[in-house]
DNA sequence: GTACTATATAGGAGTAAATCCTATTTGTCA
DNA sequence: TGACAAATAGGATTTACTCCTATATAGTAC
């Protein structure tokens, strides 16, 4: 159940490069050699890489890529739905000293982070393995959407 | 059960601030005007505020208050069991192209990120007036703590 | 194949967020 | 009330992007 040492094998990677191309074409976005290699490279690893762990990695093969366009692309990735940002990353810093049981909700456009509070939230179980494996100091259910304001104003 | 216009009470606000001042003699932590007042001011506002949120706030009542020692605090705070850094925020940001129902466990020391895949939590029911309200986009259960490897090199 | 055009890239400059450094100050406790 | 470890201010530095602009290239139209 805990996945580890992850690794794609050649005709899975071919399979889902495949996918990824049309998904591009679907977007109208270019299918660039850059493009590629980024997100087969992001296959390839289970370590949730950063921008710069990519850039380090990608630069043995393709000396000339500039930072820009790894992170640049980890974001369209991102957006066209072929690569999710790990929930503790990302943004700035943002703190709430309210310690009682309760879930946020952030808004990807306008950043605001909303309280709630779903009691069945506060008691969902984790698997055995977890907390062996693992020591547990949270556990969050945590939603991301775009908030009511933003809604109206998109219209 | 969604939390809006949330304001602190004074009573409220003396109960916890002497709650604040045990946990920091508890902790061997010096109970200085900065960290007051930078614990109070976080209470006073459901915004989830960044550091520099905060400390713009602050500046208007301590014109001397460095930005760094509201980070330090804002963390201090956050280790301490005061405070919490909302989930989609903090440390630089980690890609992921495993698109296949899973979930996340982040060791808070060495930044590792583990997949596990526990197929209740793919299934859990939002409330009704969550999916009314806003748009959810994604609906993740996140887990932090420390991993096997740096609870065995603590010991 | 050739030409066109909108999109993407490289590389450097600029910005935002957080951390580090060091001299000074200040809670805490003996 | 004095000693000292801990905390702070303020500036320097680092990190993690993001922006800018000239150049290059994928996709398409001929």
């Amino acid at each position: 159940m805990i996945k580890e040492n992850y690794t794609i094998n050649s005709a899975e990677l071919e399979k889902k490069t495949e996918w990824f191309i049309g998904k591009c074409r679907e977007k109208g976005l270019k299918v660039t050699p850059q493009r590629l290699a980024i997100y087969r490279e992001l296959m390839k690893t289970d370590e949730h890489p950063s921008a710069e762990m990519m850039y380090n990695k990608l630069r043995q093969d393709y000396p000339g890529i500039s930072l820009d366009t790894v992170n640049r692309t980890l974001i369209t990735l991102h957006e066209m739905g072929a690569a999710n940002i790990v929930e503790g990353s990302g943004d700035s810093k943002r703190y709430d000293c309210n310690m009682d049981e309760h879930q946020h909700f952030k808004c990807i456009k306008c950043k605001k982070i909303y309280d709630f509070h779903h009691k069945p939230f506060d008691d969902i179980k984790l698997p055995p393995n977890i907390n062996k494996k693992f020591k547990i100091l949270r556990k969050t259910v945590y939603l991301e959407g775009i908030c009511d304001i933003c809604l109206e104003e998109n219209e």
